[in-house]
DNA sequence: GGTCGCATTGCGACCCCGTATCATTGGATC
DNA sequence: GATCCAATGATACGGGGTCGCAATGCGACC
């Protein structure tokens, strides 16, 4: 559990309002990806638009990343690091790891150049196995 | 306008059909990435549930590929590579370009190594301005 | 403390994309 | 041809997300 920096929400010019409070300690609360729905029950008191109002606003300020599963499904993510970052994502238990890799961003940025292309973002999600599921010790 | 490889759908014990050969032909008409409502739309025949049955279908023969785009939605495209690639994503034109890159492949694999993570597929978008929209010689 | 203005909320209707159902059709094989 | 089963089309359905709008409440200013 870790504080959600809130901050960053007034200092922008959004008002911090009860029910975006109560999304954001519900987020605090929660380690693992999850969807809107997930979110939106444990909430009862606050409007399903509401939830994902807050959502994406927190995804417009870096605060909870989207985390494309191979399905073309979403869900999101509190983005710790507050870095850049990628997914590994188990297809077996649902876990979603993030790992930096400069080496990766390097080689996509290289591409980008390459292609005389002006890159705004990137975005690499890898899908498996994760160590437990394979039962590694 | 390239020829698509109907061979792969017989071979796999898939038949042939009118409808699925009309989905092909409209794909190979097309070199841009196409939603299928577009798709559907030029179409008018073909029922809108066997223009996705059909995609889905050649998307598990590879002879189509997925083309997330930033905002969640999704794109088709014909891969005319037939290789794993990556691709860069105007956010202007909204044209879409293929690249290979073995470092890139490299970077992901080692990034999956070390978390002991089995990689069954990975993919990696790029957003942002082509060379085109930039205005570049 | 009033009250004013505007961002925010909640509700419900709505929309988009894709899938399930199921009766009907039509290809391949004999 | 006859047969059998995959494939089709129409339609209903479902998940996920947005819209519109009246009501609320936060913050600011008097």
């Amino acid at each position: 559990m870790t504080s959600i920096p809130t901050g960053r929400l007034e200092d922008t010019g959004y008002r911090l309002t009860a029910p975006r409070r109560a999304v954001i300690d519900a987020l605090a609360r929660t380690d693992r990806p999850f969807t809107i729905e997930e979110l939106s029950e444990q909430l009862p008191n606050i409007g399903r638009a509401t939830v994902f109002r807050t959502i994406k606003l927190l995804h417009e300020l870096d605060i909870v990343c989207r985390v494309p599963l191979e399905d073309g499904r979403i869900r999101y993510e509190r983005s710790h690091s507050g870095r850049h970052h990628h997914h590994l994502i188990c297809s077996e238990c649902g876990s979603v790891t993030e790992f930096v890799d400069p080496a990766l961003d390097e080689a996509i940025e290289q591409n980008a150049e390459n292609a005389r292309f002006e890159l705004d973002s990137h975005n690499a999600e890898l899908y498996g196995r994760c160590a437990t599921c394979r039962r590694l010790p």
